[in-house]
DNA sequence: GGAAAAAGTTGAAGTAGATTAGGAAATATG
DNA sequence: CATATTTCCTAATCTACTTCAACTTTTTCC
């Protein structure tokens, strides 16, 4: 299926639009693949661009002084990904993005972006759309990871994001839920110390 | 200082607005005081508001079946606040929004803000403004939460915010901060063990 | 302004999850 | 298709933080 074409279907799921709308709208994004370990976005750079995923998949993370890794976010099809703190006040990123396996995205340019949102207030529209379902979204995020075990954050993610199991490694898992590698791999084959 | 003169002059902030805009904008809210305990967002129900604080401090928290309390938001003047899954979604609340000490807010009505939004794409770009700031800020405490330890988070969050200092009773403050209240006066009392 | 309730403190003991280290699978690549 | 690299697993030891319990201080409110 045509990227293009995908991406003005997923807008169409929130705010109804034109052909021509539509048109314009698809016409702002380009086609980008990326290899397995590519990275779109890196610390000290400003992220001028967020990615919608169409096929693959990818993780923001950040690395400490020490050199661990921590995963902040994960994107398959359908999802959006970038170092929001960067995109959003344009200042150098803090964070890695980088593909888990080839994909095929569609890069969004900040400047177009605000070009498409002064053009048509509906596209102003959906971008509010998406930033607040975002923000509920992380919400729920906080609120699980400051709340659950270990094992109850693994087993609500497996519950509510099946898709992503068959994509993402889990090292970039364990960190993104808040635990060692190590740990997720006790929780996984169901050895964690008191359990059957 | 009139409270409706407040949210005009914070939504200029982040758009500009003919004074007939910002009249017409701030008509649409309502002062409300509240004393300390009060609540006014429960779980169970929707949360048909959003609260603008112009003075006080508030938190909104959840409760685990084992009656744990673990705050999620805090807000003193100049912040939101509401439970944002229930808001946006218009669905049943999972948390309570409490005063944590008398407060003047203005609330703003789901369906209103809807008619704000429509009535003139200015307000729907404050909106999406207020939006993408609140999710770069839950990016940067996700960050923290997982990369962070307890003592790091404390100290971060004393330079970052001291205004909220004053205002926050140890106990909401150290579940914000993912730690027990016993483990925070600890840290503040420079008791941790392996502490000079 | 005095009693009761709420909030904060301290220390001892316990535990969820981290660290370390080594080996086994799986996957990538020449 | 073999071997190098990456990912995953297991188990012993360790620790940052929790739990519990008793106490002190501060705040509330009749």
């Amino acid at each position: 299926m045509d990227p293009q074409y995908q991406i003005a279907s997923y807008i169409q799921r929130f705010i109804s639009l034109t052909e021509e709308e539509a048109s314009h709208f698809s016409s702002k994004f380009k086609v980008v693949k990326v290899r397995k370990k590519q990275f779109i976005v890196q610390p000290n750079f400003t992220a001028k661009k967020r990615f919608y995923v169409v096929e693959g998949a990818l993780r923001s993370f950040v690395v400490n002084k020490s050199g661990q890794e921590t995963t902040i976010a994960l994107a398959i099809n359908d999802w959006w990904i970038t170092d929001y703190n960067s995109y959003i006040f344009q200042q150098p990123a803090t964070m890695f993005v980088e593909a888990l396996e080839s994909s095929t995205l569609l890069e969004l340019d900040f400047e177009k972006e605000q070009d498409l949102k002064k053009s048509n207030p509906k596209f102003e529209t959906f971008f509010r759309i998406i930033a607040e379902r975002g923000l509920a979204s992380q919400q729920r995020r906080i609120t699980m990871n400051l709340t659950k075990s270990a094992e109850e954050r693994y087993t609500y993610f497996t519950e509510k994001y099946p898709q992503f199991l068959q994509h993402i490694p889990q090292y970039a898992l364990a960190s993104y839920l808040g635990m060692t590698t190590e740990f997720l791999s006790k929780i996984r084959n169901n050895k964690v110390k008191g359990k059957s």
